[in-house]
DNA sequence: AAAGATTGTTGTTGACGACAACAATTGTCG
DNA sequence: CGACAATTGTTGTCGTCAACAACAATCTTT
């Protein structure tokens, strides 16, 4: 992730050729104040942790703004665009073309609301529905590899801290 | 749950006739599947944290990233450009952009390596070193907001946890 | 009915990451 | 030594994403 000439398994030296006098000069900069902020390290973890979430659910091809956006409609169907751009934090500029993503794989559909004209209702399709239960599945493989990472407890602790954001 | 007859009340202040608490629609929207995924918390703690480190160094206009280029110049003078941006996971290119701004501020300046006379030494200027010196204290602010936010022991652990992603 | 607010939409701006290409320079290896 | 590959800084493009601004259609308020 940080660099793009190692990710290739476990190679020790890009230049083999010329003995261990040349050392990788990355490796040892000292981050010194850098250690200990804490946006350091949740901004990194959090591109871990993204990469790993694309990837893991790359062959359905939905990444983790489209995951959200899914299971809030699936577990609140009916809500308003403004509604579920307000619950998860996103623009309802943004929200549209979300949308209009996901309504063009047919796993959305917006249907408009008698209540308020204005506003559209969001439902899942039925093969939305299907689909989503298939992302949450491989959500949870995802969500293991964290704890792979981390450690389960210290992933259980991480939420615990960060149940305040959600 | 929802009865999709609400939708329309979304401020707080009006109330309809129907219910005897109208509460803000946003508010109560149940997340479900999406509590207990660590990268959505990883998230929206991402985005609370830089937001306050965004506005607490508001008036020096320093951001996250420069801020943390700042800071390994600053504790690892001579580093090349390619050095940088391996030990902080930014693009070459982007540095670029992050140097060009940084020198014209006459924090950073590019000095022609003798040894290889492809790549810059990085150093701080006289005015760089002061000024980081006061973005370490406002950084540091920050840290307490934090700290306010999550608590003490939280944000200790939370290092911890992250340790390894620095 | 008039004025103000909300909803969805379109568009712009700027920060950011991923890539690709390039000149200058350095390292490698026949 | 000299051709060839690799590295460094740079420029450029593309796509994602957050933050705004403006707008028409539609409520809500007065």
């Amino acid at each position: 992730m940080r660099t793009t000439s190692r990710e290739t398994g476990a190679s020790p030296r890009k230049r083999a050729g010329n003995g261990a006098a040349v050392r990788d000069v990355a490796d040892d900069v000292g981050l010194d104040a850098l250690v200990g902020h804490a946006g350091y390290a949740v901004r990194r973890f959090q591109i871990w942790i993204f990469q790993d979430f694309i990837r893991t659910l790359g062959d359905v091809e939905i990444r983790p703004t489209q995951y959200s956006v899914l299971t809030v409609i699936g577990a609140n169907p009916g809500l308003s665009q403004m509604a579920v751009a307000k619950r998860l934090g996103i623009e309802r500029a943004r929200l549209v073309h979300l949308l209009d993503s996901l309504e063009q794989r047919k796993y959305v559909k917006r249907v408009k609301s008698k209540a308020d004209r204005r506003s559209h209702a969001l439902h899942l399709t039925a093969h939305g529905e299907t689909a989503l239960a298939k992302f949450k599945r491989l959500a949870a493989e995802h969500e293991r590899h964290v704890e792979a990472k981390i450690g389960k407890e210290n992933r259980a602790h991480l939420l615990r801290i960060l149940a305040g954001f959600t």
